[in-house]
DNA sequence: CCTATTTAAAACCGATTGGTTTATTTTACG
DNA sequence: CGTAAAATAAACCAATCGGTTTTAAATAGG
């Protein structure tokens, strides 16, 4: 009773791969479903039979880029015991962000957000749901840092964690505007300062 | 020989009111004539013959709302002489800014900046443009803070501008997709903090 | 190997897309 | 007031939109 992937399910997943690529750079309204059929090399008779409609094909395709990414930062934060080195880290993997970005077309909860909240709730739930999951992951490093008595007693974990996704999605939409890492690199920059004055003992 | 509004320059500054909040809700892509149609009461026709092209809307609704935002803040800038108080009065702007939105759907440069930099070069071109502008302007206020020897004469104007935008950019995105003016806030109120701290002499 | 089932291609659907043309109304001005 | 010009409505265009159905090909299990 091994589990194999059937030729089905290696489709659903070519269609949601190549689709996540579009989705981030064209957004769910620019990208029709004959650019999925190009990409994916499938008629359209082909994709429906694994998707009912374009918006579970975005909603798939924006789970596996999110997914993707927070898995790519687990593992590394893994590697790390200290919750200084554990933010750091955090740090310089948006550091090569742009330059090498897991999903073609830069932040996909950025791109997404901004295009969803006010257009796509069904989107715009799947949002809120990273940003809290970001949001959590760094206050709860704060916190370690705090119980190790590695961080002053006075942090503030949450309003921290607050600080760090905004600046770093502030940096992306700058330096993706400019197409040039420099300002994404002060913001990144200024946060490792912040660590140093406000949270370490 | 009085410039008189003609009705022609009324109508064409009406489908541009109008479609710059459904663009700055809808995104370029998702919105279509039919909803500027609708909104400004026109058939395609009477639009058509005031704009060459969807996209010719699209550049002078972006000009429109981004003129109409930075008049706002020149208006409120020239009411302080001191480069603190104008930083701080540039920061109590965005405080109300998600509140009572000037254009509904958020910042426009943050809205079109993340569409437009993968797909439309012209929309992009002016996103740099108005980018350029403001980051400018945030410079000067320091570099004359420096001069007036209110702030630190170490005090780095390009990084701060930088620092500045990004932060508000990105708390602007995280409230939005919140529904919440609490990001956006604790984030504005570091950049106070950042003023009293690396600014001041 | 053969057959039941899964998978995908192809043709098709009505609706909508951005854009044009033509005819009519409204406006401005001498 | 009358007329030329400007502005708009309405009908129309081919192309494309997201989505369905029908049919053929590939696959897997006995």
């Amino acid at each position: 009773m091994e589990v194999r992937i059937s030729k089905s399910e290696r489709t659903r997943q070519l269609i949601i791969e190549k689709s996540a690529h579009l989705f981030n750079q064209k957004g769910y309204a620019g990208t029709s479903m004959q650019d999925i059929m190009v990409a994916t090399g499938l008629t359209k008779g082909g994709i429906y039979g694994h998707f009912e409609s374009k918006e579970e094909i975005a909603l798939a395709a924006f789970e596996h880029a999110t997914s993707f990414v927070t898995r790519l930062i687990s593992e590394k934060l893994a590697a790390h015991t200290s919750a200084k080195s554990k933010l750091i880290s955090l740090i310089n993997f948006y550091r090569s962000y742009l330059l090498t970005p897991p999903i073609l077309g830069g932040c996909p909860v950025l791109n997404t957000s901004v295009e969803a909240d006010d257009t796509n709730p069904q989107l715009h739930a799947s949002v809120v749901k990273v940003l809290n999951k970001l949001h959590r992951a760094v206050a709860n490093i704060v916190r370690q840092g705090i119980e190790q008595q590695e961080f002053k007693p006075s942090a503030d974990a949450e309003r921290f964690a607050v600080l760090f996704i905004s600046m770093v999605e502030g940096g992306i939409m700058v330096s993706k505007a400019y197409g040039d890492t420099k300002h994404l690199n002060i913001v990144l920059q200024h946060l490792e300062d912040q660590i140093n004055t406000e949270l370490i003992v």
